[in-house]
DNA sequence: TGGTGATCATAC
DNA sequence: GTATGATCACCA
């Protein structure tokens, strides 16, 4: 997909994101193709990020590829939430590289996790494999930041994580670790390599890997939310 | 069928 | 390789 010039202007506040975000809601992702002249793929397959980017386009998120939240002006960050039928998370989200090298005494206010998650744009998106991709709905989305106890169940897995990585035991975590969050491999395939600490705690080559929030995570924040 | 480990596209 | 955006694919 190439990138095309913005077609929709940096919203300059919450508030003005909030009403453009309402006014996403029950669209066709068709729709939203079609306005700016996307072609829609068969499958996300080979599209993994379309909907993201799509939704990025039409929301005038800034960022790019830079280490900045979507929205830098005020400091808010995008992330599509696939639903399943019954409206539940159906993959995990990803948060941020997870830091190999370099994080002895690395606070949680300091770490990538709790930067990118201090506020964000929820959005839920149809997700079925049985829906074509153009007829799936976008859903109503909204504007979160962690309370204090979802803050400290993120924080006491984060410190487990950081604790076995900086005593080089990175190889010994596995997804099935950490309550909300977890460590899973962000890498283009199993071959690529990082530097991180190994054993005796000299350097060594590791494949990247990323934090990412567990479905029951974000599930917990839609029921927050849509309750009521 | 859900969750883990692997993977896909693209810009720089 | 690292950053962005994530979903795929397979096995228990």
């Amino acid at each position: 997909m190439t990138k095309k010039m913005p077609i929709v202007t940096k919203p300059e506040s919450e508030h003005e994101l909030e009403s453009r975000v309402l006014a996403l809601a029950g669209q066709t992702l068709s729709q939203l193709a079609d306005k700016i002249h996307w072609p829609i793929p068969e499958n996300l397959k080979h599209d993994k990020g379309w909907v993201g980017q799509l939704l990025e386009v039409h929301l005038g998120a800034s960022a790019g590829n830079l280490s900045e939240p979507d929205f830098q002006n005020i400091g808010i960050e995008l992330k599509t939430i696939p639903l399943t039928a019954k409206h539940k998370a159906k993959e995990t989200t990803y948060v941020c590289a997870v830091p190999l090298l370099n994080n002895i005494g690395l606070s949680w206010e300091d770490c990538c996790v709790y930067h990118k998650l201090s506020r964000v744009l929820w959005l839920p998106v149809e997700a079925e494999a049985t829906i074509p991709l153009g007829k799936r709905r976008i859903g109503r989305g909204f504007i979160w930041s962690p309370s204090t106890e979802e803050m400290d169940l993120l924080k006491t897995d984060w410190e487990e994580f950081m604790e076995l990585i900086s005593l080089g035991q990175v190889e010994t975590i596995t997804a099935h670790l950490g309550e909300y969050l977890q460590i899973r491999p962000k890498a283009a395939n199993a071959s690529v390599v990082t530097t991180g600490i190994g054993l005796n705690g000299m350097r060594k080559q590791t494949l990247p890997r990323g934090f990412y929030l567990r479905t029951s995570f974000t599930n917990h924040i839609l029921e927050s939310f849509f309750k009521n």
